[in-house]
DNA sequence: TTTTAATTTTAGATTTGTCTAAATTTTATT
DNA sequence: AATAAAATTTAGACAAATCTAAAATTAAAA
C-alpha cells in the first residue's frame, strides 16, 4: 500500500504535535490539518493498518518507529526545499512555506540527497529549524521563546515556531529575521507584551502571541557552540 | 474548478499527440496514459466542461486555446526541471524523466519563473526539446529523424523523440547523446536498420525503431542558425 | 457518583478518478 | 448498401479521501 500525500501530511502533523505537546489528540490534529475529527479518525485507521501509527480507539495514538521515520523524511524534504528557494531562487523566507508544502511530496530519494549535496548539506532551514540528515537524524535545538527571555540580555533569533505568512510578514516588517540580535527592554505584565530593541532601529513592541513564537538562543549558548 | 494532476497529464498527452499526429483519438490517448478508453472519455467530458477542450462525442477532440496554454505551461515546467536535474544536480539525462513528471505538477508560477532565471533561461532541455518561455511561446524545431537522413552526411543529435529509459540507456551505451555528431555509413533495407559512426568509436548498428526516435539536425541547418 | 459535557468514533453520503462489461456510433469490408 | 469490425461512449461499480449527523466512550462537574 502506498503513502499518499494526505497520509504524509497527517504523519508530519502528528510528528510536530508530538514534539510540541507530547501527546496528540484527534481534535488537535483535525484543527492543524483544517479537516474534521471524523476524517482524522478515518485516516488514523489507515495509518494503523500500515503500521505507521500505534493506535487504539478512544485511547490515543502516536507514531510508530516506521511512522516517525517517514515523518522525518518529509520534514527533511520540506526544509531542504525551503533552503533552496531562499538561497538559490531568492525567495523571501516568509514566502516559501506553501511552495515547500508541495515540493515535500516529491518522492525520489536520490533527488533529495543530490539536492542536499548541491546546497552544501545545510544544517538549518531559513526559519532556523534543523534539517534532518540523510539517515533521518534530527538535531534537537536548545532554544527558548522570546517571552521566556530575561530582561536586558541580548539574544539571537534562531527559529520561528509558528510559520503563518501573516506572522512572518509582521516580523519582516519589524526587521526581525533569523540571526537578528535583539534585547528585551521592557515587559508589560498587563498583556505580556514586550518591547525589544534591534540594533540601529527604534524599539518595537511585540504582542505575547508573537513573542511566544520567536525562538532565540541567548548569547552564552551561542558562544558555547563554537 | 481545479485542474488536478490527472487532468494536467491528460492535457499534456493530448498536446504531444496533437503535435505528432495532428488529430488525437481516444484509444491513442488511453495507450499513452496507460489507462482505459472509458476513463479517457470520462476525463474528456470534464475537460470540456472546463473549456480546456473542444469535444463532441464520437466526432473527436482537440485542445482549446486555454487548454493549449495550460499544456504548454506544464511542458515548460517539465523541461526546466529536467534541465535543473541534469545541470545542477548531476543527474544523467536518461534518469530525469520520471522525477520531472512529478515536479511538473508543482503549481507556483513564481517558482518556475525564478527557476528559469536561476538556470539562465535555457532554450532546450537535456533531451534537446525546446523550453517554452514564460509567455508560453514554444520554438518549433526543424529536425528530422535519423532514419530519414541521407547516407554519408554528418549530423548532430538534437533530440530524442521517445524517452523511455530503456531507449535512453541503449543510446547512452552506444555513446550517443545530445550534441553527438554522427554519420550514417550503411542502411540495410531488409529491416531498415543502419550503421552509424561516432567519432573515435567503432561503428554501431541501430535498429529502425531506435533510429526513428533519434532526431538530428544536419550540419547545414546547424550552420544556418548562427 | 450521577449527570452533563467534551471527545472520539461510526454510519452513511459525496466527489474524483478509475475500472469492466455492455451498448452505441463510426469506419471498413465484402 | 449491408454487415462486420473497430472505436467510442454509457452504465454501473469501486477505492480513496472527505463530509455531516448521530452514536459511543471518556472526562469533568455538580
Amino acid at each position: 500500500m502506498k503513502v499518499s500525500i494526505s497520509k504524509e501530511n497527517h504523519l508530519k502533523a502528528i510528528f510536530h504535535l508530538q514534539q510540541e505537546h507530547g501527546l496528540v489528540t484527534t481534535n488537535a490534529l483535525a484543527a492543524t490539518l483544517s479537516t474534521r475529527p471524523a476524517s482524522v479518525t478515518d485516516m488514523l485507521k489507515k495509518l494503523k493498518e500500515q503500521k505507521l501509527l500505534i493506535y487504539e480507539k478512544y485511547r490515543g495514538f502516536k507514531l510508530s518507529g516506521e511512522g516517525r521515520k517517514a515523518a522525518v523524511q518529509i520534514i527533511r524534504k520540506h526544509r531542504l526545499w525551503e533552503y533552496f528557494l531562499v538561497k538559490k531562487l531568492q525567495f523571501g523566507w516568509d514566502e516559501v512555506h506553501d511552495i515547500a508544502e508541495e515540493l515535500e511530496h516529491i518522492s525520489s530519494r536520490k533527488l533529495i540527497d543530490r539536492l542536499d549535496a548541491f546546497l552544501g548539506n545545510p544544517e538549518t532551514d531559513p526559519h532556523g529549524d534543523p534539517i534532518p540528515d540523510s539517515q533521518g537524524r534530527l538535531q534537537v535545538r536548545r532554544q527558548l521563546s522570546l517571552s521566556e527571555m530575561p530582561l536586558n540580555k541580548t539574544a539571537q533569533v534562531s527559529g520561528i515556531a509558528s510559520q503563518t505568512s501573516e506572522m512572518l510578514e509582521l516580523l519582516q516588517y519589524n526587521h526581525i529575521r533569523l540571526g537578528t540580535r535583539l534585547e528585551i527592554r521592557k515587559k508589560f505584565p498587563f498583556d505580556n507584551s514586550l518591547e525589544v530593541k534591534v540594533r540601529n532601529r527604534p524599539p518595537v513592541t511585540l504582542s505575547a502571541q508573537v513573542a511566544k513564537n520567536v525562538l532565540v538562543k541567548d548569547d552564552e549558548s551561542l558562544a558555547e557552540r563554537r
